[in-house]
DNA sequence: AACTGAGCCAACCGCCGAGAC
DNA sequence: AGTCTCGGCGGTTGGCTCAGT
């Protein structure tokens, strides 16, 4: 037996406010204060769902809340906190006077996910998409190349893969002329659970504390500095909550410390086929002693409720850092290969079409 | 001028947890 | 312990605006 409806809705009015209605509602809320919703329309005279009112209240009427647009700052940190913490916009909002969780959700939807997407990051995880595609030759399970190819991301609605990212770009909302993400996120891969892997950020205390913690500070110096981060002593801890099985328990993570975004994105297979030439090169360099094995790594996930690597667990889903956290048992060479098998298989049946159909596909025919 | 599609944002929906009874 | 109510939350939808054709 579910819930009953707060209110008949029927017989309320539903859709835009009018300045009537507001005044109502400013007018009520200035004389009795919040609390007790489901009262307030009838005590306010509206013929609103009480919900609704809250809504009308919470999201645009408060008295604190800024109507302007988001500046280049407000939106540096909710991508960082995005991806700190995924799509907790109302731990998001708490961090930004004047915005809801509603506009922060909104701004993201409409402009930020799109201006990572054309920087050739996938805004779900907030790494570059060819990153991305190599963890998805990394998920147990997937170990052909004939497995991969009927695995599309794009079964993920979330999963906002473009089949040719741009090259890098400047983006257009931010006040440097560097990109302000450059870093791959090594910490997290967020297919809608994973971002529970950051676990301390449950009250609003403690995310404003850990929010000046160095986690975020790569981010920022990078707005205003040159790709060599300071960050390679930073250590993430990680505790997970008990409502979650993130495992281990405890791990802590270096951050990518001389990462190259621009580097790594050019090395993308999909962009720049000669990827392939370069790959071992490219991986024996980055991988190369002096550097961390782990500032490449990213999570390997394994799923313990029978869900797909596109299923959206919500929280379900049991994270495996045991091949990651510590020791690699997966090198960048394997995972890249399984990704250049597939883009090999797709070239493949590209040539085979081309030759079977000269007169259907045009030169200009691209991935 | 009319139509169309994309972008944007306000509002809604449904689930959930907390707390009162 | 069970039920009910409220408020919080993230995801989704509806409708307005505007640029392009």
């Amino acid at each position: 037996m579910g819930r009953p409806p707060c209110c008949d809705k029927s017989n309320v009015k539903r859709g835009l406010w009018t300045p009537e209605e507001d005044a109502k509602i400013l007018a009520y809320v200035s004389t009795n204060g919040i609390g007790n919703w489901t009262m307030v329309p009838k005590k306010a005279g509206l013929n609103r769902c009480g919900k609704s009112c809250r809504l009308r209240w919470t999201n645009y009427l408060r008295p604190d809340l800024k109507h302007d647009g988001f500046t280049p700052q407000e939106e540096e940190l909710i991508i960082s906190l995005h991806q700190a913490i995924g799509s907790r916009w109302s731990l998001i909002a708490k961090q930004l006077p004047g915005r809801t969780d509603n506009d922060v959700k909104n701004h993201w939807n409409t402009k930020l996910r799109k201006k990572l997407s054309k920087l050739g990051i996938d805004p779900l995880t907030h790494k570059p998409f060819s990153l991305v595609l190599s963890d998805y030759g990394n998920i147990s399970g997937l170990q052909n190349t004939e497995t991969q190819i009927n695995v599309s991301p794009n079964k993920n609605k979330n999963c906002t893969f473009m089949p040719k990212p741009e090259p890098p770009s400047i983006p257009t909302g931010f006040t440097n002329t560097e990109a302000p993400i450059r870093r791959p996120v090594v910490e997290q891969v967020q297919t809608g659970f994973s971002n529970e892997i950051i676990a301390s950020w449950d009250s609003p205390s403690q995310f404003q504390l850990i929010s000046q913690e160095p986690i975020f500070q790569p981010l920022f110096n990078e707005t205003t500095s040159s790709c060599s981060s300071t960050a390679s002593s930073n250590l993430i801890q990680l505790s997970s909550p008990p409502a979650y099985s993130c495992q281990p328990s405890q791990a802590q993570i270096p951050l990518s410390s001389s990462f190259n975004w621009g580097e790594f994105i050019l090395s993308d297979p999909l962009t720049y086929p000669s990827f392939q030439q370069q790959q071992d090169i490219h991986f024996q360099r980055v991988l190369s002693p002096s550097e961390p094995p782990t500032s490449l790594q990213t999570p390997s996930l394994s799923f313990t409720n029978g869900n797909g690597p596109n299923g959206h667990v919500g929280g379900l889903g049991t994270l495996d850092f045991g091949s990651t956290l510590g020791v690699q048992t997966k090198t960048r060479s394997e995972a890249t290969s399984s990704v250049s098998s597939f883009v090999e298989a797709i070239l493949e049946q590209d040539s085979e079409m081309r030759a079977e159909f000269p007169d259907i596909l045009d030169e200009s025919f691209d991935y």
